[in-house]
DNA sequence: AACGCGCCCTGTCCGC
DNA sequence: TGCGGACAGGGCGCGT
């Protein structure tokens, strides 16, 4: 489940490890995580030779620039993993689905247990398209409570389904997204454009809050996320509401409550998240 | 056309 | 102990 903060946390790491080297050889062990069209003999000759030139995040997606301007942008999907290794067996996975050889030693691996993660080679205007049609960054300034209000106001949709909607937040998954409507004291059901003010200023706050939090403990590991050297985050033990199903509420001792919200589960405290 | 839903995958856990 | 089924949920394609 790597959202923003896992994404942000893969990129610090690997950032220091990787930019600057050249990629020396590429092996794609399971082409099914290559975006569709795209051929494992393509994308090798595309980014032989080539230097990595910088690591970023745009939503939940790692992206690797190259010094001839493409990109290889990393969708981690539900159980991907970005892991910089001298040698396969320190990297202690199970799953590589794509191996980039880097000069002076050492290699980075995609690895994705479901393979349900993608890898997409982007020229610059595929790029420009691919980043324009992501949402808004809410850890960037433009992203405020008023702005957070507006977007809100087109829909119907329950918040908690709103919040997954990557056109409109980027990098917001199910866990942060449960973790910040508890924080706001805002429960997931409610239609989106159904919050005043007041309601999304909270939201606004929780959503920032949260991912702030989370990055500062490298991210939540349930039970697959590991960030770029291989390691489990230390975010878990400060969920208050998402897979706390019966446990006592933080603020008010009633019992979180798990429902299901268009087949994906939503928790949160029916004392304080009230409809 | 916004929105809901099923599907893609594998590992884990739970009940019988 | 073994086995079947539910569940995890990101993103996409499809139907309404």
């Amino acid at each position: 489940m790597p959202e923003l903060p896992e994404a942000e946390t893969i990129v610090r790491d690997l950032r220091s490890t990787v930019t600057g080297r050249k990629v020396t050889g590429v092996e794609v062990a399971r082409s099914d995580v290559l975006a569709p069209g795209l051929r494992p003999d393509t994308l090798a000759k595309a980014i032989r030779g080539r230097r990595i030139e910088s690591v970023d995040r745009r939503g939940k997606n790692v992206v690797l620039r190259f010094d001839d301007e493409r990109r290889l942008v990393v969708n981690l999907g539900m159980t991907g993993r970005l892991v910089f290794a001298e040698t396969p067996d320190a990297a202690r996975l199970r799953h590589v689905a794509v191996r980039l050889d880097l000069d002076r030693g050492g290699a980075l691996f995609y690895d994705d247990i479901r393979r349900f993660g993608r890898l997409t080679l982007c020229t610059p205007e595929a790029w420009q398209r691919f980043d324009h049609e992501l949402g808004i960054e809410p850890l960037s300034r433009e992203f405020t409570a008023e702005r957070l209000h507006e977007l809100t106001r087109g829909s119907r949709t329950p918040i908690r389904n709103w919040l997954l909607d990557q056109q409109k937040i980027a990098g917001v998954g199910n866990i942060y997204a449960n973790e910040a409507l508890f924080r706001a004291r805002i429960h997931p059901a409610r239609p989106a454009n159904s919050l005043d003010p007041d309601e999304t200023a909270r939201l606004h706050d929780g959503i920032r809050s949260v991912l702030k939090d989370a990055i500062e403990k490298r991210g939540t590991t349930v039970s697959d996320y590991r960030d770029g050297k291989g390691e489990t985050g230390g975010f878990e033990p400060y969920l208050q509401a998402y897979g706390r199903e019966g446990k006592p509420c933080p603020r008010c001792g009633t019992p979180i409550q798990r429902v299901s919200i268009s087949n994906r589960s939503a928790f949160f405290c029916p004392h304080c998240q009230r409809m």
